[in-house]
DNA sequence: GCGACAG
DNA sequence: ATCTTGTCGC
């Protein structure tokens, strides 16, 4: 529809002026519309959670790989939460949240939980954890509740942590993506993956792709994403095989990122196959409606 | 000529 | 995100 397109542009310019702190051709019309847009709550919202954040390693647990033996089972790190969401084909307000559990040593299945919504927060650029954390942490809380002993002690979310643009890039200041968002409010360890890079601090695709292939010599796991300021906001890493379109790894919440970067992403493709394979089944039965 | 940018 | 088209990037 028109209508649709016309909010779309208007979404895109808000967007734009909250993101980049300056405005566009259109600015005097845009600057009224942000005067009242909600967005700006959301603005305050993040810069209050920003401020609980955690850079560094911040859990009781180890990662097997760095020690023999000696630990106890209770300080490994053994329950890894994965959270996604997928969307109806048809209507594109209807999603399903999804949370699973896997045992980081043998990636078995532990715990799964779905939750169908229908979401009513448009997604905006910088805003995702506005529309999309809400259901997760549902699912997180109902699991806490009912003392599920897997509970997890680290959750990997489908989305960007710290790799998150809010104005001044080149400073530590605006940057709080979905990951982090869920990972103070929920209080666990969170690490960011995004499937697609979110421009910033001069990040771009072809900036990316010049990193990529800058150290192309023996085609690295991983690539610092290295910003315009040389701030290091994550690192891309190469699906498996030679594959060219990688993803972007950002510390959400309690960890650094060299730790995240050993906790490979199995995790959140397991939550994203099951729920977009969820979601058909059910679609097939036409249970979804 | 079209449109920047997580999902 | 999801579907789709076409093949590439300013």
């Amino acid at each position: 529809m028109r209508v649709d397109r016309v909010r779309e542009r208007v979404q895109t310019a808000l967007a734009f002026v909250l993101l980049n702190g300056r405005s566009s051709r259109r600015s005097i019309t845009i600057a009224r519309l942000v005067a009242r847009s909600p967005h700006l709550d959301n603005v305050t919202t993040q810069d209050i959670l920003r401020e609980k954040l955690i850079t560094e390693d911040s859990f009781s647990w180890k990662l097997s790989s760095e020690g023999e033996t000696g630990y106890k089972k209770g300080e490994e790190l053994r329950y890894v939460g994965g959270v996604d969401i997928s969307f109806s084909k048809d209507d594109p307000s209807k999603a399903c949240g999804t949370l699973v559990v896997l045992d980081f040593h043998t990636l078995q299945l532990l715990y799964q939980d779905f939750s169908f919504v229908t979401l009513q927060v448009p997604y905006v650029p910088g805003f995702l954890a506005f529309r999309e954390a809400p259901v997760l942490q549902q699912l997180l809380e109902k699991m806490k509740r009912s003392g599920n002993p897997f509970y997890p002690q680290l959750l990997m979310v489908d989305g960007n942590g710290i790799l998150h643009p809010r104005g001044k890039c080149f400073t530590n200041e605006y940057c709080f993506g979905l990951a982090c968002h869920i990972g103070v409010e929920a209080n666990l360890p969170t690490i960011g993956i995004g499937k697609n890079l979110h421009h910033v601090d001069g990040l771009t695709h072809s900036t990316v792709r010049k990193l990529l292939e800058a150290e192309e010599n023996s085609s690295k796991e991983f690539t610092n994403l290295v910003g315009c300021s040389g701030r290091v906001w994550g690192v891309a890493m190469r699906s498996t095989q030679g594959s060219i379109k990688p993803i972007f790894i950002s510390i959400g919440h309690m960890i650094s990122l060299q730790t995240a970067i050993m906790i490979v992403p199995e995790p959140i493709r397991q939550a994203d196959i099951r729920s977009r394979d969820y979601i058909r089944k059910l679609e097939m039965n036409g249970k979804v409606t």
